[in-house]
DNA sequence: TTGAAAGCGCTAACAA
DNA sequence: TTGTTAGCGCTTTCAA
């Protein structure tokens, strides 16, 4: 790593005091007097000191790093959670080390990430295996979900209320009068898709209503391509689909648009779920859910920061409000 | 850090060796008999042993870790490249700690970077300031800046031909027969924005052509809005906008089209610059200049590496092709 | 408030 | 191939 030539020890030669005085002039909080303090300063800056955070962090137990964990950063929703996390952990003087997921060999990345000493983790893909979750328990490293949860896990949760924003969407395209309402899922296996999807059936039987068809997009843009194909070859077409999340939406109005030659909203209204940057881009305008990463972020860096401060780890579930955000995609109830 | 309890000392005496031979046996390419390394495994495996990377990295002078620092990921250029780096990366055995930007604090967040010990340094925003530049290669971090350069500064760029891009645009405008030809600039201090725009001029230049007007947009969306406005507030209007960034084109296009009523391209042709995966939406289908991420990050992975490795930082300068990416927001040459 | 001394968990000579 | 030893640069007792 190219190492910093300059050390405290060589700044307490220069100043003419001890090394422990040079760790204490940076060490916030820590009792050293003006005139050293003064002197060590002046030295670093001569010098150019700059202290190694890996030699604090083996001591000291506190490495300031946060793991997060993502599969993909092509829907946007995910780069800007990773953005404003990164942010928030950085004004506490935390950082963020990113891991990508790799197919099939989750394991193998949890463990590196342990081995840099983190200090706690943020899920935002896929989840934990139990058993590393549980080592992390062990570790005492506070782990949080972000937009997804394991009932059974030890490690904490950040999500909105799929299941009531699952059912909004429902309850928004009974009043708009639609009668072949469709669902475009996720990945089956996520918690947020099951979440929107029971809410959204329940929202539908509230009213004696059931789903009039159903496809697998899976979360990527290829296939919500392929699901909304699916769903429209029939003669008798659904007048509203729900897609899962925006980032698939995008996808389905393509689809529907331009090789249907559908009118959005006139022949189908569509409505996705997240409320990304693109769903207020005017050639969308995708009425949508909205879970805001905001809120979610302050959330699972609360629980976080307050998990390592406490060394305390404890299973903590927030579950965020969702709102729906009405624009153009689906027609409004009269 | 919640320290993981187990030490290579603790595995040694389970395992009946030194505690060298437990280290010897994750290093790669270390002397260990069959019979040493398996009775550390063994050992290792009943402990939930894992190596602490950052005591490794304090003797080993390697931390593993490359500094990634943006300035934001909503223009999808950033995350797409962010993702790529780190998977390329993490191939190697190389993590990224990230880091985003703060206005007006760009040394300190550089000075924290530094003291991670980081391996080498990859600018996604921004560029380095010229002292810390100097420290850099001083201390002998490789730093690569991605898509920007400053030519009188130490550090590696990698970038895409601009100012063959910006030309690609102009003689495609002109083939296509347009009179009155517009540009929305990005940021004006940036080198991308300075060299698209030369090139942009060079080649209407080259036809004796110059622009009709010209606006900043900052390369943020709504600067890009209001540079639309203003460029299209008279009577007479350009026929043909090329605009520094996708990110900032899809928002005059939402201007054009949703607020002044006009038809792409029929009306007015509009071209971007990167070619992210938005531009190939359909709603968008937005002719523009192709820079391949893939190739950005084999190529600053490249440069990284080998001055990593060879212990010399020596400034290089990648300039990949730019190539025209026709879809329908331009009107076709004839 | 200060300095001396003891390590944090590991790698890398060096000898055996 | 193995064990012993000496640190990496720092924080944190402990006495002074």
């Amino acid at each position: 790593m190219a190492k910093n030539p300059v050390t405290s020890g060589d700044v307490a030669r220069l100043a003419k005091v001890s090394q422990s005085a040079v760790s204490r002039t940076f060490t916030p909080g820590a009792s050293v007097s003006d005139r050293t303090r003064e002197k060590v300063l002046n030295a670093a800056q001569e010098l150019g000191y700059r202290p190694n955070a890996l030699a604090r962090a083996m001591i000291s137990g506190r490495s300031g790093l946060i793991a997060m964990l993502v599969a993909y950063l092509d829907n946007q929703f995910y780069p800007i959670v990773l953005e404003r996390l990164s942010r928030a952990l950085q004004d506490k003087n935390y950082h963020v080390l990113l891991f990508m997921t790799e197919p099939g060999r989750r394991d193998d990345v949890v463990q590196k990430i342990l081995e840099f000493q983190v200090e706690g983790i943020v899920m935002a893909s896929a989840t934990l295996s139990s058993g590393l979750a549980r080592e992390c328990a062990r570790t005492g490293i506070p782990v949080v979900m972000l937009n997804r949860y394991v009932p059974s896990s030890p490690a904490s949760s950040v999500t909105s209320d799929n299941i009531e924003g699952g059912r909004l969407v429902a309850r928004y395209l009974l009043d708009g009068g639609h009668e072949r309402i469709a669902y475009i899922a996720g990945a089956e296996d996520s918690s947020t898709n099951r979440d929107r999807e029971a809410g959204f059936y329940k929202g539908l039987a509230e009213a004696g209503v059931t789903a009039w068809g159903r496809a697998v997009g899976g979360y990527t843009f290829e296939g919500a391509a392929n699901a909304a194909r699916e769903l429209f070859s029939d003669t008798t077409r659904p007048d509203a689909v729900f897609v899962a999340n925006d980032h698939m939406a995008f996808s389905v109005m393509d689809v529907l648009r331009g090789e249907l030659g559908l009118r959005i909203p006139e022949d189908v209204s569509v409505i996705g779920y997240d409320d990304v940057p693109e769903a207020s881009w005017k050639a969308y305008d995708l009425t949508t859910v909205s879970q805001s990463s905001e809120t979610m972020i302050e959330n699972a860096v609360a629980i976080l920061l307050e998990q390592i401060e406490k060394r305390v780890v404890k299973r903590r579930a927030a579950v965020l409000p969702a709102e729906l955000m009405v624009r153009s995609s689906a027609r409004l109830p009269a």
